[in-house]
DNA sequence: CGCTCTATTGACATTGCTGTTAGTTACATC
DNA sequence: GATGTAACTAACAGCAATGTCAATAGAGCG
């Protein structure tokens, strides 16, 4: 019977950082908030928690990239929409669609509740510039460059974000309470849409 | 120099549990949930946790109990809401203004995302009722009892409490990157609300 | 007043998470 | 192959939260 020894694997701390920051994520949407650990998230990729704290100086860093990486991630998904709006052709469906997904799949809803529930507001202030640039977007297709669309199309913005965040977070529970399918948020919001370009707000 | 000896204070087992939600309630929308601890809470009550154990079970317990008052005072909102919409004639406004009243000031926006993110799902079973009541009130009201109607108007209502709910946790940052003042959320959703009744769902 | 009931306390044990430190090992470079 | 850097580990200490238990004391009742 030999002595087994563990080889040891030793990633760039880019490595271990990418790694961390995609295990945590997944710990963050599926058991939440108090699920991501530095030992959860250590063992899970088979490391020490020193480790982690090696890599991110402490807890509150590692949540703090997380949260960095995440919004990220929602910035560019909010990029991409806005790019296709810009080249393609795409149906008002389309771009509900975009910001929809950006808000369920990539979990920006959970961590958008995530940072509001722990007072982090700062962490939202690169959405910002995406948030923006999607009515300018929106603007430049429609051609009107005046200071009144820039109101409306605001408007529509928050509406649209309002809507997939709350998708996001109790969509299902509530569309299962109404007796509504799974689409049924994005129909809605994608039905309204129009009426935001066609009419002043009151 | 006398021993102060300082008086303690009994409640009744309804008191205190009035007391000790009251209080839990208020960190959580002050603090979040990790500020909702046994000893905090006590502390604020001038008792100690173990009194709070001996009342609530434990410390699930007491989360539990704050998620089951909260979601109480949230239906009763809704409730409230449906009688005034059966008696009264108030404009669509005061409905979409009730429903956002009753996500914001009652914190039942940041009770949900908890509930969410902890996984939870249980907790906001009670509201099914209130809001289907909701579709039913406002079904009576137009006078339509058609089938048609009911899967329009839930969807209706479906619309409204993902932008209140969505108001209540992201709408301060969201309104403020896009200038948009306090009031734009409720604005919008009241002035969309006509299109549910005129048309047809596509 | 004496008695009972139980809300309440204080002290202690436990557990899980965070952070520190000294030492170990993988890997790149010479 | 020798060497240095730093990724990595093991072991420990500290802390905050939860939970247990015996003892205390407020309030109603005879």
């Amino acid at each position: 019977m030999s002595i087994e020894r563990v080889r040891r694997r030793r990633r760039t701390p880019e490595e271990a950082r990418q790694e961390a920051l995609v295990c945590a994520r997944a710990r963050l949407l599926a058991g939440g908030p108090d699920s991501v650990t530095l030992k959860a998230v250590a063992d899970d990729l088979g490391m020490t928690h020193a480790n982690l704290i090696h890599h991110f100086g402490s807890a509150e860093g590692l949540q703090s990239a997380l949260m960095g990486s995440m919004v990220a991630d929602l910035s560019n998904a909010l990029d991409t929409a806005i790019a296709r709006l810009r080249t393609d052709d795409g149906a008002p469906l389309e771009l509900v669609n975009a910001v929809f997904d950006a808000f369920a799949e990539g979990g920006a809803g959970k961590l958008a509740a995530w940072i509001v529930l722990k007072g982090d507001l700062s962490h939202l202030e690169p959405v910002r510039a995406a948030v923006n640039g999607l009515v300018h977007a929106i603007q430049d297709k429609l051609g009107d460059p005046s200071e009144a669309s820039q109101i409306r199309l605001s408007s529509a913005v928050l509406f649209i974000a309002l809507s997939a965040f709350g998708e996001a977070l109790i969509g299902e529970p509530l569309r299962d309470m109404l007796d509504q399918d799974e689409d049924a948020s994005r129909r809605v919001v994608a039905g309204l849409l129009p009426y935001f370009v066609a009419r002043s707000e009151r």
